[in-house]
Parts: structure tokens; C-alpha cells; sequence
RNA sequence: CGGGGUGUAGCGCAGUUGGUAGCGUUCCUGGUUUGGGACCAGGCGGUCGCCCGUUCGAGUCGGGUCGCCCCGACCA
């Protein structure tokens, strides 16, 4: 069961590569035969799973419900929505026929054309048209409102070019779809589920985020307002990594979801959308993770302490096994997840090596030196600083170090993304200095001309209007006009 | 869909003027090891991406074709 282990290639000489390789060695996903697509393996899973299940229970603490809709979507819900439709139609993948045939000369299949279907069906690139489609049903009356579901499901968008976790052809999310009777009330939902997510990500993933609003070419296909979160990369790149949308009435007209209100007058349902995706595997993947591979934040490691013995003699290998039960079982008790890896198979040094790839937070190590002193060594991941502790009281020690770990590489990343945010007033500056990753604040005229402009000469693109900076009256550095408002402009993935 | 690469063992690669396939690693077996990626010995594993051509003979030369990777356009 030894696996190979490269040593991986240094962030700072290819991040792109770095990136890559850190996510196959440390067993978290793999390119898939099929175009486009990725399989996550356990490991990778494990932690998704963690994710999903905080993010469930913290949408449920704001009233929502789990429902799921289907997969496929007839071709003419999608082009009920102009916007939307225009936005999503380049990238979808499309279902013609329900059935194949043998070939004729029986060693293979074909399509069989005499069962194409009357209408196309389209695989969701997103479910707003069928879940209005369905709400239509569902709502009657205000008292039918708010209405909230969620779904966990697949997706697929046919991307031209893919990476592991930040942009594949099929990723898992959760799309949550709420209607409502009022514009007010779905205004303050959609920035509710942004709170949530930006709660989410810097409490959980330790991963800190700038939240603001999306400029109108960057707004979401058939939004009138889009809420995102923005992480920064170690590469000094922005990761949009979670989104909620304002939908306005669009969604409720082009469906047409009317409901009585308490007046007895019709009126055009309100609706938010908000998701997030497996996307943000990649943000604790790029936020955290060093040359030796991941750091995983404890509050979402599969494993939060591994034990590994040094042993040698059988009867030494039973004294280690004896010490450490105790230790797991308290470890255990106090709701930790830990391994003990007493394979013997695998040298320490293998092992060390290897849980530091898969970036377990807490390593101890016990051997017949610790025996005779009644000592542990404890190594936390994300400083890699080792001690030897007295074994009495290690597992409140270690308990306490893993909320210290979480907290730590929290502080890291913010006095990371702290440091590599420039307020900025000169556009040949902010040229030459863009390239080199960080977030730029600058005024911004609010026009489509000057973004487009900045788009093309430097790739960079305005990410959000952030909520928390300080709006001071400015001119655009593009265009020279009256700014209404600074705007974050980064490049992004 | 443009521009550039590349296809030889699970992975990483070599293969000279054309002569029938090699290295490292992984994996398996046995032994010795075990406080930072162990060592020794033996073993398994390949229609050289695919098709056509040149030739007595093609991994190698020519033509075609397909896949993949990187850079753009598109995007969460």
C-alpha cells in the first residue's frame, strides 16, 4: 500500500504546477478519463463532506429546507429568461436521443435515430428554470412565502479549460432558490446567505474574504444584483468563492409565479439564488498549504492527530501500543478525530513525510526514548515545530493546540491578504504592478468602458464594490471622470 | 477555435547512421531495518497513441489522424 511520494514542486517556482501536483499527491482528486471531469477520492471527499454538512446546518439555521429537483431540463425553460439564457447557452451540454442501438457489425453502439427526442434536454448548468418552473406550482398566496430550499447536487458547465477544483465540466454544489413576497425581504436574504458563506469560509476554512457586490458585466446571467466573496490565493490571485444572487422579478415573470397578496392583488414573485462549490476545496487548498503540501484548518481535517510509533523489537511495538491507547481513547472522548498508524510496513520517516502531505494538523510520535521518560513528541503542522511534552495532560494540550492551529493560519492568511492590498490612483502603476498578483482598491468612473479597458490591457478584472471600504469621492484612474466609489480589481481565477 | 509542445511499463524518462525494448520509480516475494521520504536479493509489468506508406527490416524515415499538456478567447 506504499504510495509514491515526489517531492513536490515549490510554490514559488511554478504555482500553477504546484498546485496540480498538491492536489493528486495528497490524494484529494484526479483528472478523470472523461473530458473535463474529476474524480474526488476519499480523502478529498472526506472534507467536502465536512464542509457540506456545517454549510447544511448553518442554511437550516436560517429556515431552509433540502429539496431536489431534477436533472435534466427541457430546452425551452432555459430560454424563458433572456439573460440567462445568453449567459448559460455556450456551455451546455445537451440530450438529443434516449437510446442506443448495437452496430452493424455488432461490436460496438450507435445512436439510434429513430429515438431522438421531441425536445432537447439540456443537463442543468444551473436549476433556476426548472426550479421556477416548478415553484409555479408551489405559489399561491403571500402566505405560500418566503419559500426556501437547497439543493446538493451535480452541474455541468462545458468549460474549455479545466482545473482540478476551480473549474471542471461537472462539479458538485449546493444552488439554494428562495421566493419571496416582497423585494425588500429578498434583498436582505441574498445578503443573509453571503454573511453565511463569508462566516463560513473564514470561521471554518480559515479562509478570509473580501465581500462585496459584483459590477454589472460580472453580475450572474439574469441577476440584478450578485453578492461574492472573494478569497486571495497565494499567488496573490482573487477566488470568487461563493456567490448570491438578487434575481428581482425575472425569474418569477418569466415563469410566471404570481401570488396573491394580502390585498387580494397578483403579484410577481421576488427570488435570491445563492451557491457555493467543491471550488472551494481549491481556496483551503491555495490558502493554506505549503512546499511540504496541505495545511488543513482542524475544524475540516478528516484527521485532526495522527499518532505514529517508533518501534523496532515486537515486544517494544506492544510497549508503544500500550501507551498510546489511552491517548486515542481520551483524544476520542473529547470528540477529536485520530489515527494511529502503526503499520509496519512504512518506515517513520515515510510516515511523517506523508501525513504532513495530507496535511494532518497535529503529529505525536512516541517511541521507547519517550517510553523511559514518560514524554510525546507533539509537531503541529501548519509551523512544523516539534516538543516534547510529558505525556500526563497531552490530550487537553493537544486539544487546545488544534483551536490555536485553526486560529493561526486564520491570522496568517489575513496578514497575507492585508499585505497585498494596495489603494491605488495611477493606472500606468497599477499596470505594472497588477501583474505581480494582490488586490487593487481604486476609483472606478462605474462605467463598462473603463472596465472592459483595464480587462484588456491587464487581464484583471473588478471583482466586487467591497461593502467594508471606506468610499471616498475620487477620480477614475482610467478615465480621469468623477468615481463614484473604489472598487477591489485583481486577477482572478 | 487560434498559437506552441508532447505521446515508449501504473508514474517519470532514455532510445545514436533504421536491425525486433531499456533506465529510474511504483508493485509483488524473501530477508535485514525502523527518532525525517530504508537497504540487499529476486520477480511481475510494453501491439512504442492509431492508420497508411517507404524498406529485407520502422519506436526511429514520410504522409495522415487522434489524444493529452501549456498559452489565449469563455467561465463558479
Amino acid at each position: 500500500m506504499a504510495k509514491e511520494l515526489d517531492f513536490l514542486t515549490k510554490r514559488s517556482v511554478d504555482y500553477s504546477k504546484w498546485y496540480n501536483e498538491l492536489v493528486v499527491k495528497a490524494d484529494l482528486a484526479e483528472q478523470s478519463d472523461v473530458r473535463g471531469c474529476m474524480v474526488i477520492k476519499p480523502y478529498g471527499y472526506a472534507i467536502w463532506e465536512k464542509m457540506q454538512r456545517i454549510l447544511d446546518d448553518m442554511f437550516k439555521a436560517t429556515g431552509v429546507q433540502n429539496a431536489y429537483f431534477p436533472l435534466l431540463i427541457p430546452k425551452s425553460f432555459l430560454s424563458k429568461e433572456a439573460e440567462h439564457v445568453e449567459g448559460f447557452a455556450k456551455e451546455c451540454a445537451v440530450v438529443t436521443h434516449y437510446r442506443l442501438k448495437t452496430n452493424e457489425t455488432h461490436d460496438g453502439v450507435v445512436v439510434d435515430p429513430s429515438a431522438k427526442l421531441e425536445e432537447e434536454l439540456i443537463i442543468r448548468p444551473t436549476s433556476e428554470t426548472i426550479i421556477w418552473n416548478t415553484y409555479k406550482n408551489w405559489i399561491h398566496s403571500y402566505r405560500d412565502l418566503p419559500l426556501l430550499c437547497n439543493q446538493w447536487c451535480n452541474v455541468m458547465r462545458w468549460e474549455m479549460r479545466t482545473r482540478l477544483f476551480l473549474r471542471t465540466s461537472e462539479f458538485l454544489w449546493q444552488e439554494g432558490h428562495t421566493a419571496h413576497a416582497t423585494r425588500e425581504e429578498a434583498e436582505e436574504r441574498a445578503q443573509q446567505m453571503l454573511k453565511v458563506y463569508a462566516n463560513f469560509a473564514e470561521k471554518y476554512m480559515a479562509v478570509p474574504v473580501v465581500q462585496g457586490v459584483k459590477s454589472e458585466t460580472e453580475r450572474f446571467a439574469g441577476a440584478l444584483d450578485t453578492y461574492t466573496i472573494e478569497a486571495m490565493m497565494q499567488d496573490g490571485k482573487a477566488l470568487q468563492s461563493g456567490t448570491s444572487h438578487f434575481l428581482g422579478q425575472n425569474f418569477g415573470k418569466a415563469f410566471d409565479v404570481q401570488f396573491l397578496n394580502k390585498e387580494n392583488k397578483p403579484e410577481y414573485a421576488w427570488a435570491t439564488s445563492w451557491g457555493v462549490s467543491t471550488r472551494l476545496m481549491g481556496a483551503l487548498i491555495m490558502t493554506h498549504s505549503d512546499d511540504n503540501g496541505l495545511v488543513l484548518p482542524p475544524a475540516l481535517a478528516p484527521i485532526q492527530v495522527v499518532i505514529i510509533p517508533i518501534g523496532g523489537k515486537p515486544e517494544q511495538m506492544e510497549a508503544v501500543n500500550a501507551a498510546v491507547a489511552p491517548i486515542v481513547e481520551q483524544l476520542q472522548q473529547m470528540g477529536i478525530s485520530v489515527k494511529y498508524d502503526n503499520a509496519d510496513n512504512k518506515r517513520p520517516g515515510f510516515k511523517f513525510a506523508d501525513y504532513e502531505l495530507k496535511g494532518v494538523p497535529v503529529r505525536l510520535v512516541l517511541g521507547a526514548r519517550d517510553l523511559e521518560n514518560g514524554t510525546i513528541e507533539v509537531m503541529r503542522r501548519d509551523t512544523l515545530e516539534k516538543e516534547s511534552r510529558q505525556i500526563e495532560g497531552i490530550a487537553e494540550y493537544v486539544k487546545q493546540l488544534l483551536d490555536e492551529i485553526q486560529e493561526n493560519i486564520f491570522q496568517k492568511a489575513v496578514k497575507f491578504r492585508d499585505e497585498h492590498i494596495y489603494e491605488c490612483d495611477n493606472y500606468e502603476d497599477f499596470k505594472e504592478r497588477v501583474k505581480d498578483g494582490g488586490f487593487f482598491l481604486c476609483h472606478w468612473d462605474g462605467t463598462a468602458e473603463t472596465e472592459a479597458k483595464i480587462k484588456e490591457d491587464t487581464q484583471a478584472t473588478i471583482r466586487c464594490v467591497p461593502f467594508n471600504v471606506e468610499q471616498t469621492p475620487g477620480v477614475d484612474m482610467v478615465s480621469g471622470k468623477p468615481a463614484k466609489c473604489r472598487v477591489l480589481i485583481a486577477r482572478s481565477y
